[in-house]
DNA sequence: ACACAACTTGGAAATGTTTCCAGTAAACTG
DNA sequence: CAGTTTACTGGAAACATTTCCAAGTTGTGT
């Protein structure tokens, strides 16, 4: 049930380090050698051992994704980015859940299997909160994803650029303009977060559109969908229509789309709303929004992590991701 | 910097077999040896090589431990006795979380971590859903936790007797009886979850008791406490004074004593509530909960798991929890 | 004191890979 | 066409462990 390389080098008849070039990709092997060994290994259904491969090599092929929070839309998109590259790198991932506090040093401690592994992804974390020189306590290549960090590679989107993308369209319409922020509960190991940043960035664009966002416009709601619509019924039971509303997250938009619809306002007329995200579910909805690639996200870090492990040594690079706004019927103009 | 067992058998003055003995607790070494040993590792801190030992072995010393929900109170706890005592028998553990229906496959796809683990833990999941035998499609050892199985070995938590627990507590009170129930809206991977299993319980004593239950007296709320406060406060303001409630989870409870706070009810004797769980919070709240020993449930897991991974090979072993109920003040007797 | 069993122990073999070192064959040189 | 490169390839050594076997040590009964 077992096989071994030496039982596919024999089927294939070639050596074994012919077999081993051809899983590591080498390129010293003919191609039509290597073609006889990869259906050689196909007909057997061989699976190399990755840890005979650890042993040997120095390399395990696996890398830790270490996450803030999971189960939301967004990480789960960013995950199936990051694994789908990494697959295709022939790296394996194992997921590190940061819940509880103590569990990331946990994690590094130097006997447990994150630390096994080849690299590290983190996944919008500041580290500066936990380690004061901003590293982690590993010598394994670390990349940063939705994050911006100074030792690390790090991939990040410009959500500070997507505030102000709102705050553009929405100053062309009239009535008020209202925000509703997300306060992330969950653990507070963050130094600030990207939705504090994409308010800042709202705020900051309409100042100079000349249209200021008093701070009593501006809301926070924990991120689920029954806070969110409880924080739109506020706005729009207690302000003049129409009513213009930027929310830091789709969901968050979702509320208010759903209340508009109970009160019978009509979006796009009444309310306008954008949100932030573009989740593929945004468009069925109408949903005017700003437009983040998250899976080119995961796949940006994946490549730079993969680039580590096969030997690049410069500084830390910086991907940054511009954010774009989608238009869809919540922000359709009226005079259209 | 990375030490081998060749060097700490130098450093104690015996040999690598002896080593490698002590490490994996034969009885055949002599304690002072042992002592000797341990020590020298102590103090060069070396730890083991887990790839090695899974090559030379054919085992690796991890688990994987497979959740369906993470973050909430009850995972983290379940987590912790999970792993302290898998610790304890020096087994490291991976966690995989199931976000998105197709990952249970990937995970236990052949060349993927989790399934070059020594063994599995599943928690609250019911493989029948997605499996038609019921098994998962791997010949590793795997134990079910906060569930039952026929094929593998269950912890479980018998919910239903807590839910008539709480019954029989209430069913003594004057006042309209209501339940709140939670809907698991994450992942319907569930045949029925132990909320339901609680909610049955609970009808059913009351039957007994003579006091059925209406279906009108039972609502369902996803699991948060925003949800839980507003489907509190539905029941508090359309129904007469005294009341008495039954909260499928800690958290739900919660959500009606700050309810019944804010409408100035005075809890234990306008408002009577029960909550489920108790957790570690409810005893500072004063809220009577039917207690249930998460940390001892997963603590009893890892041993059934660690059991098997010995070479133990007998048909599946059930371990039933009872829950038990801590009566605080928010089921004070008013006569009292 | 002797035979025999029960403990301990050292070290070689085995685990499934990668990598290095030759060696062969093919492809250029001039 | 002899002399070099160059491109592949086979297989031994290495990786950090576990396990097995043989050997040594201690203890027991007579």
């Amino acid at each position: 049930m077992k096989l071994t390389i030496q039982e596919v080098a024999e089927k294939a008849g070639v050596g074994v380090g012919t077999v081993s070039r051809v899983l590591n990709n080498h390129k010293s092997v003919r191609p039509e050698t290597r073609e006889r060994v990869q259906s050689a290994m196909f007909e057997m259904g061989f699976v190399p051992n990755p840890h005979a491969r650890r042993v040997a090599g120095g390399k395990s092929y696996t890398v830790s994704i270490i996450l803030q929070v999971i189960g939301t839309e967004f990480y789960l998109r960013l995950l199936n980015g990051l694994e789908k590259t990494l697959e295709a790198h022939r790296y394996d991932s194992a997921l590190f859940p940061l819940i509880g506090r103590e569990r990331i040093e946990r994690y590094l401690n130097s006997s447990t299997l994150a630390y096994q592994s080849d690299g590290i992804v983190m996944a919008t974390h500041n580290l500066g909160e936990l380690y004061p020189d901003g590293k982690l306590p590993t010598r394994q290549p670390v990349v940063i994803v939705d994050g911006l960090n100074e030792n690390y590679d790090s991939v990040y989107l410009d959500n500070r650029f997507g505030g102000e993308l709102a705050a553009r369209a929405l100053s062309d319409f009239e009535g008020e303009i209202y925000a509703i922020s997300v306060h992330q509960d969950i653990d507070e190991v963050f130094a600030k977060t990207v939705f504090d940043e994409r308010i800042e960035g709202f705020k900051a664009a309409l100042e100079e559109e000349g249209r200021p966002l008093p701070e009593s416009h501006i809301s926070t709601v924990s991120f689920n969908l029954d806070n969110a619509r409880i924080a739109a019924r506020e706005i729009l039971e207690n302000t003049t229509i129409p009513v213009n509303i930027f929310a830091a997250a789709d969901l968050v938009a979702l509320g208010v789309l759903e209340e508009a619809a109970r009160l019978n306002l009509e979006v796009g007329r009444d309310v306008r709303v954008i949100g932030f995200d573009d989740h593929p579910w945004s468009a069925e909805r109408g949903l005017t929004s700003v437009h983040q690639p998250v899976e080119a996200m995961g796949a940006a870090a994946a490549e730079l992590l993969v680039d580590r492990l096969s030997g690049y040594d410069g500084a830390p690079r910086k991907v940054r991701f511009e954010p774009r706004l989608v238009e869809r019927a919540s922000t359709l103009h009226s005079d259209a």
